[in-house]
DNA sequence: TTGTAGGCGTTATCAA
DNA sequence: TTGATAACGCCTACAA
């Protein structure tokens, strides 16, 4: 039975394969997958923990690792930890108790208490976008501060010289590193850091909204880099509420390339991140590790591309254009 | 070991279980769920396949369906069909093989062939926001055709007469119900059948946005009811693009409260579906069906809720107002 | 080429 | 109160 359904590892006799086929059509059986996971000792199931899975950059993110993993015949499991380290652990420990082969943590801001945990159990993992200070895993992350930079100085290649950033919460790295990169432009264009405005907010479209009205509303400057495209998408309706027109009164550029951005008005300049590829180098990762859990974690940074559009200051393209970065799991 | 971890099904004495206690912590000792589920007969994991993962309306679903299934301890499996039959049936039969304790199936457009197959196997299952035709199997649904009524009615109460409709794919039952709606409220606003347009496409921004471009060009429509968010936002980039301004020349009223229609500009005027509701009521007819297999399947049919803002030609009100139906799982 | 049996890690039943 | 053991369904090594 089992020989003729997995193919082996030993031959059947093609009468007796016959017979066999025709039993399981007959009495209607199907595998019981979790007995041969038990016996297997793998489950072909890996675990995503994200931290908000209605923000749709994580949406497309674990579209794209789903997408990659599924083209591996593993199954994926996602888990939604809502920004909270509690409810973030919760999800790990429920993954490891299902005996995932691997575990996918784009980890939550502040605290991330299941390292220790994650590490005990021996199951490999890897970060992505957001890298675990004393880590140990492998971490797949966007080239933040360059990215930020050329966002920056796309600005300044409009004329904009009073140039402010609205960003992600103070303790995530990678919205760090973007206010970084922001930062070596305005200084390489001479700007003193004591004229460099910043807000902090959470990721999402309310924060930006916000963040819009507070720093943009006097006038004092003439374009904004934002961390993320949903705050940036919040801060276009700001903008819009205040009578400040984009990109005339203000030049936006944002980061990440999710794909709401080809239908605002204006559509936003953006630093898409390779969503297709950061899926598929993930889940590769992930599966050195699993084929040899003492290969030492490697860490992938891939590059960000700039996709001009009308909020900067460039010819609005018609809706719908593809940014560059995006072209799997984006469609619609 | 079973008794003191599970607590029960029998008692350990208060010394036997510190030193039970003490062996797991020293050994590092996890339970393993796989083996649990296998003697249990249950996994306590619940699969749903959606026809587009990518789409915020089914990534709002999936997560409210997520948080209601958490909160009665169960795992989510989510599988994407990608709008494709085979796909679709390749994540159901992956889950039957994962032994899911019920599934949930929001059926992709075109043929449903995974059907006998899902009905054979004997898990209980739940169809949510399109019905199976010769389904069978408990269904939770908007209501559509009230909702897509109540919409139109809006938009000839702003005083509009020359309405048109953009919905979704010919082929997908809630698309023709809000259709359906939107007629009727033209048929008692005296129009004539002959003199509806109907524009039909994917769901989507893009789809939508060529269909505004399309149908909306040549000024003949003082307003539009659009089948879903997703695609009245890429109305209104259509609308951008024409020079027509929205709510003056033509005003838009759409279908779902997917959290992205309160920062658009203008903010949309849709019918909210109560996500946190649907996802609720989903479980528990699932929980339903696992109690009693037997019983017959009740179609649950949820109010939506008309959320006025600025595109229908009502006040815009400040970006990120909560939609009425939209609390949980919307957050942003 | 095929039948048989042991074991994966649990839980629950039976005997002690 | 506890120890021993069968069984869940699968895979595979071994014997025939």
């Amino acid at each position: 039975m089992s020989y003729v359904l997995n193919g082996g590892p030993r031959g059947v006799a093609p009468e007796t394969r016959a017979r066999v086929l025709a039993a399981i059509e007959q009495l209607g059986y199907r595998p019981n997958g979790i007995a041969r996971s038990l016996r297997m000792n793998r489950t072909m199931t890996l675990g995503l923990v994200v931290p908000d899975t209605s923000n749709p950059f994580f949406a497309q993110l674990s579209r794209a690792i789903e997408e990659a993993a599924f083209a591996q015949d593993y199954t994926l499991l996602i888990g939604n930890a809502a920004e909270d380290d509690e409810r973030q652990t919760t999800y790990v420990r429920t993954f490891l108790a299902r005996q995932v082969d691997g575990l996918f943590l784009v980890p939550a801001h502040g605290p991330t208490s299941c390292v220790p945990e994650l590490r005990r159990s021996g199951v490999p993992w890897v970060t992505l976008d957001r890298q675990i200070p004393g880590g140990g895993a492998p971490a797949v992350l966007a080239d933040n501060r360059n990215g930020a930079r050329a966002a920056a100085e796309h600005l300044l290649g409009h004329g904009r010289r009073s140039i402010a950033c609205i960003s992600g919460p103070e303790d995530v790295v990678p919205a760090n590193e973007r206010v970084g990169g922001w930062r070596d432009a305005l200084a390489e264009a001479g700007v003193r850091p004591s004229e460099m405005s910043v807000w902090h907010g959470a990721f999402g479209r309310r924060a930006g909204y916000l963040g819009g009205r507070e720093l943009l509303a006097d006038g004092r400057f003439d374009a904004v880099f934002v961390a993320s495209d949903e705050q940036a998408l919040g801060v276009l309706r700001a903008l819009q509420e205040l009578g400040i027109r984009c990109p005339e009164d203000v030049a936006i550029a944002s980061f990440d390339g999710i794909a709401a951005t080809a239908y605002s008005t204006p559509a936003l300049t953006t630093m898409a991140q390779p969503f297709g590829q950061l899926g598929q180098t993930a889940v590769a990762r992930l599966l050195d590790q699993m084929d040899d859990p003492e290969a030492d974690p490697h860490i992938s940074v891939l590059p960000v591309t700039l996709v001009a559009r009308g909020s900067c200051g460039c010819p609005d393209p018609p809706g719908g254009d593809a940014p560059a970065g995006t072209v799997e799991g984006a469609e619609q």
